[in-house]
DNA sequence: TGTGGCTGCCC
DNA sequence: ATTCTGC
DNA sequence: GCAGAATGGGCAGCCACA
């Protein structure tokens, strides 16, 4: 039988191992000696999946409800100790130690609690919807803190988060499977990159049997991501690349079916209900019976540009007024390759053979426009029209690279522009947690309103900050400190932060009206007062300008 | 019945 | 998404 | 160069609660 103890000290084990090789080793002694069942829930919770492709609807809230129940304590307590701690895993194994029994079971000793106990626990806590949902996830919840040891209870809230933090990913759970079963790890990748179920490949795996994991209509396949390219010649030193525009949509992977479509989002859920118009443009306009395509969905307004991406975020997940939305955001489809056509499997085929297959397969009218080229004039020429047009940048990929499902790889590169940036004001931070525990972990933001000599939010910044830079920032802003409550504190506006960002997004939570998208810290300016900080005229004045809008 | 907080997922 | 870090 | 960790804005849907 699979003892959640077993688990919880081998995760223990592996976040103290720095090696990865070490920690594909120990991981692998353990999967090797679960019976089958064990081993679909070990390999799947090592990833901090509780359950496979279910959402659990537990966060901090309900997780901290839940532990200050066990701890008979309050919600306030619990927060207390994050702030000090920085680790939900921390403080539920405190849960744990100060725990009072729930039943005799606990009183007795009980025998401790199995895998597959826990996941049934997660099980119901998935399951639970209506009215006294949230109770019954506490309820869950507190049982099995309530039955764990403190290093169990560690894990149970750390899979409760979907956040194991000890150091292991897909990536090394697929090879410890592969080393469990002495496979080749490349095998088991490829099973869980068609798949997206761990749970199944280690089954599989243990078997012999990675091979019958294949694509097929409506099984998902990861996408194939892009990393960012330093520059046009760069990107052109291998010799030709096939150029497209990087749109600002959301990624889409279509499945037909003869008249059957379904539509997957990035992350792989179904979509199809909340996009109607692409499920009937891929009807009327794809000429394949079977195929998988890959594309990206824009919104197009009635000047032919693109509406904000916030406005595409209205459309994906939507389930009320589907058609009413449809008709006041209407998304476009760009198809931009193909990885199936009716029976085969493209994936080990060329970019370009692809893209043959897909102009075969669909009216030129729903792709996504594309040119090989070697020219860096003209590579450049279409990155200024994207940019015109209100687009992100291009995509530049290698014309003679297959599909590499889940892989963020240098076969496609995107470029975009760097936006200038912007000074803003240090009004408050935020305690941070792992890594960033006891440590102010993200910064908020401000800009000067000239007419009031306010100071007015414009979101916060995290990203971007070495370790030595966090820890001499949290020495400056702990003596700056003038209110604190929960995990944010407010500061005197001392500090000057100069930050980076993709574009400036209207903000309906933020007092400037103004946030920024993606934003991460360039440089602390030690030079700069917050009298000389940016104002919010000059924030106006670029989101009035920025993408190609107005005086192009 | 309306609203605000929470959660998950787009980027 | 972006960025930093250890292997 | 890769994988993992820590963090951003903002949307819909759902649930609790007033």
């Amino acid at each position: 039988m699979g003892s959640f103890l077993a688990f919880a000290q081998i995760c223990q084990k592996a976040a103290g191992i720095g090696s990865s090789l070490e920690k594909v080793e120990i991981l692998a002694g353990y999967l090797r000696d679960l019976q089958e069942a064990d081993l679909g829930i070990a390999a799947t919770f090592l990833i901090g999946e509780a359950i496979p492709g279910q959402e659990l609807g537990v966060g901090p809230s309900i997780l901290y409800d839940a532990l200050a129940r066990a701890m008979g304590c309050t919600p306030g307590q619990v927060a207390d100790l994050m702030r000090s701690t920085g680790d939900v895993g921390l403080v539920a194994a405190a849960a744990a130690e100060k725990k009072r029994p729930l039943s005799l079971a606990a009183f007795a000793g009980s025998d401790g609690l199995e895998l597959a106990e826990v996941q049934g626990r997660f099980m119901a806590i998935a399951r639970a919807s209506g009215r006294g949902s949230q109770e019954a996830r506490v309820k869950n919840l507190h049982y099995l803190f309530s039955e764990a040891s403190p290093l169990e209870a560690q894990f149970i809230a750390r899979l409760a988060m979907e956040d194991m933090r000890i150091g292991v990913g897909e990536g090394l759970a697929r090879d410890a499977i592969a080393r469990a079963f002495d496979l080749d790890p490349e095998e088991v990748e490829r099973g869980y990159n068609l798949t997206s179920n761990l749970e199944l490949v280690a089954k599989r795996a243990r078997e012999g049997r990675l091979a019958e994991l294949g694509v097929a209509i409506n099984r998902p396949v990861k996408m194939m991501l892009a990393q960012i390219g330093e520059n046009i010649p760069a990107a052109l030193a291998q010799g030709a690349v096939a150029v497209e525009w990087k749109y600002d949509g959301a990624r889409v992977q279509i499945h037909k079916d003869g008249p059957a479509i379904r539509v997957f989002s990035r992350r792989l859920e179904d979509v199809t209900a909340s996009l109607p118009e692409i499920v009937q443009v891929v009807r009327e306009r794809v000429w394949a019976r079977e195929a998988i395509l890959d594309g990206e969905v824009v919104a197009t307004g009635g000047d032919g540009r693109p509406m904000p991406f916030q406005d595409i975020l209205r459309r994906f997940r939507r389930k009320y007024d589907v058609d009413r939305m449809a008709r006041s955001v209407p998304l476009k489809l760009n198809l931009f390759d193909i990885l199936y056509l009716d029976g085969e499997d493209l994936l080990n085929r060329t970019l370009q053979e692809r893209r043959r297959l897909l102009t075969k397969a669909a009216d030129q009218g729903i792709l996504a426009d594309q040119v090989v080229c070697a020219d860096q004039a003209a590579v450049q020429k279409i990155y200024d029209e994207a940019l015109a047009a209100g687009h992100e940048g291009l995509m530049l990929k290698n014309p003679s690279s297959p599909y590499a499902p889940g892989k963020r790889g240098k076969n496609w590169l995107k470029i975009k522009p760097v936006m200038e940036s912007l000074d803003l004001v240090v009004t408050g931070a935020r305690w941070g947690e792992g890594k960033r525990a006891s440590q102010l972990g993200s910064f908020r933001l401000g800009c000067r309103d000239v007419q009031t000599g306010e100071l007015l939010d414009v979101g916060w910044v995290a990203t971007g900050l070495s370790e030595d830079l966090l820890a001499e920032l949290t020495g400056i802003l702990r003596d700056l400190i003038v209110k604190e409550s929960g995990m944010e504190v407010e500061v005197a506006p001392q500090v000057v932060f100069e930050v980076g960002y993709e574009e400036i997004q209207r903000s309906p939570s933020y007092s400037s009206g103004y946030a920024l998208r993606f934003p991460r810290l360039i440089a602390v300016r030690d030079d700069k007062s917050p009298e000389e900080a940016d104002s919010l005229e000059r924030i106006s004045e670029i989101f009035r300008i920025q993408r190609g809008r107005a005086g192009s």
